[in-house]
DNA sequence: ACATCACAGGTCCTCAGACAACCTGAGAGG
DNA sequence: CCTCTCAGGTTGTCTGAGGACCTGTGATGT
């Protein structure tokens, strides 16, 4: 057995941990000011430097926040639970919906600001989801949101591209799902290419209008099919 | 002075960022041993306590962790901060652009879909955020948001409730900073009001078309400020 | 009375140095 | 081959110092 469990915690451990509780217990509300450094050493009894790790620690984890001159301010009081698995757990109807509401304006963006790489890159996703029509399931959900995320990244935001990424588990496990269901692409015999194939022209072309109403053309057709399940 | 004299932001800042991006970029691996301090602070040209506080941040991240004795080691290349976190580190542009594209749809949902209780509390939050303006920018602030998290709230979409929330603390922190650096109440004696008022009165119309276009251009507004600086 | 400005105090930021606690690997000894 | 010892390197902690920055306060001028 390891002797070492049942030494004490570093001290800066244990000043971050007494800091958080003080934080999500409420006792330091969001916005409030905390003591200054020299007030907390003191009251925790361990030197500065030590309570400047703990609150760099906590900074990190994005409950507080240091500004020069003026002190250290909570911005949030809860580790801010994770979000994607949060969409996983939704109604896949909603989360679809706001998906739409989301990409449909970055397709209209990716028209105006996509870059020559952008269009190579559409290119070669598109080709890809051609090639994964003849695959399983899964690795076609992937090749075809695969093709959706290249658009989000011509628009050349990357907070846009993060949002993204945060549905697309949940996109992926929702997709598979009525496919399999569905049998989407019997129904379909070029499996949708047409519709994408339009997409990725319209972006290319710099046709933000065109851009915006196939894509939310193929996302609503999409969106009633989950609503008949 | 290895960084220059011009400091944009704290040295330490600096570093976890430096440091981040080897992680996540794949130069240190899961179970990698990172240089030790005295190295470290050669090699980025500061000193050892502003590594040790940039490493600290990462630990807090969940990124690293630190072994007395033994070394710093990554236990995650990915950045497995939520979402909200990361928020606050973008720009604020690229938020408040994301931002607008989400609510300006979520705003012309709610003009289709708002109920007897969203209407009231529509009007509820406006009286807040009128109220609010003889007080101080952050209370201004949080009730201007409020109205704004009514109207997406009366787009009867848990998802799209969930999604503003995340943008809030983000949000919060730029607006806050933007209405003390631009003074833009001065500027404006109601406050914004009137957009405010026309754009509540709109989705309580359930005119879609005419709710889109105020948040629009309320929001585009606030977006070039956000540019000006 | 109001607006503007300088300033002092408090706060965070950064560095340097010192010592303690601890881990690891190499080598001595059995 | 196994065990033990130990030296070197590493993180942990504290102290002291000075710089940079923010904010409220009071003096000053209009």
């Amino acid at each position: 057995m390891a002797l070492g469990t049942l030494r004490p915690s570093p001290l800066v451990e244990q000043a971050t941990q007494h800091l958080r509780e003080q934080i999500t217990g409420g006792h330091w509300p969001v916005g409030a000011r905390l003591p200054g450094e020299n007030a907390l050493a003191k009251t925790l009894g361990v030197g500065r430097s030590t309570v400047r790790e703990a609150l760099r620690a906590l900074a990190g984890a994005g409950l507080v926040q240091a500004r020069q001159g003026a002190g250290v301010f909570v911005i949030a009081t809860e580790p801010a639970e994770d979000w994607s698995a949060r969409l996983r757990r939704s109604a896949i109807g909603d989360v679809y919906e706001v998906r739409m509401m989301v990409e449909v304006q970055a397709a209209r963006l990716a028209a105006v600001r996509r870059t020559d790489a952008d269009v190579a890159a559409l290119a070669a996703a598109l080709d890809a989801r051609r090639a994964a029509g003849s695959g399983d399931d899964a690795a076609f959900v992937d090749a075809d949101i695969a093709v959706h995320a290249a658009v989000v990244a011509a628009a050349g935001n990357p907070v846009l591209v993060d949002l993204f990424a945060e549905f697309v588990p949940a996109l992926r496990q929702g997709l598979v799902e009525l496919v399999r269901l569905l049998g989407l692409r019997e129904d379909d015999p070029d499996h949708g290419d047409a519709a994408h194939a339009a997409l990725v022209d319209a972006v290319t072309r710099g046709d933000a209008d065109a851009a915006g109403a196939v894509l939310e053309a193929e996302l609503r057709q999409t969106l009633a099919h989950l609503h008949r399940v």
